[in-house]
DNA sequence: GCCAACGTTGGC
DNA sequence: GCCAACGTTGGC
């Protein structure tokens, strides 16, 4: 079993939408980057991801899922009304791929970006790595403990 | 709203 | 295959 951290803009999609969904279900559409495709893809049923808020007011995350289905088609590339809608990508050659995850819990209290940044052990996190931008990336054991040490802090 | 950093595109 | 231009990400 692995872990992950995944980042989705609170305007557009948040921890609580997911949480409202039917089951708590949700595919996680939209990510047009080869290198969060790939670890998406590297994704097994049972591994749990961090819920992580960007480009808001407090970026940090918010909450644990896990995955509910392995990678397949993300058919929003194929809709030209959708805002993820990539002409490249086509029906016999699917160029992106998402998963479905399920809402496990909130945190207690929002793990900011500002505290991951001091924590030493979290150095290493890709998130908090100079000019990082991937919206999906691993967590190692260790590194996923850390953040949950820091939720049970102040 | 600004802007640094990054990935992608496309001309050559 | 190089690289300048461009669009996007995302913190601040």
């Amino acid at each position: 079993m692995r872990y992950w951290l995944m980042k989705s803009e609170p305007d557009v999609y948040s921890i609580d939408d997911l949480a409202a969904e039917p089951d708590a279900t949700s595919p996680w559409e939209g990510v047009r980057n080869y290198q969060a495709r790939n670890f998406m893809r590297a994704m097994r049923v049972g591994d749990l991801a961090l819920f992580y808020h960007s480009n808001c007011k407090t970026p940090g995350v918010v909450g644990v899922m896990k995955v509910a289905r392995e990678s397949y088609p993300d058919e929003t590339a194929f809709d030209p009304k959708s805002p993820y809608h990539d002409p490249k990508s086509r029906l016999d050659a699917p160029r992106w791929d998402r998963v479905d995850v399920q809402y496990i819990r909130h945190l207690s209290r929002i793990v900011s970006l500002a505290e991951i940044r001091q924590c030493p052990e979290l150095a290493d996190l890709p998130l908090v790595r100079r000019g990082n931008r991937l919206s999906v990336m691993p967590v190692t054991s260790q590194q996923w403990q850390a953040i949950l040490t820091l939720e049970q802090h102040r």
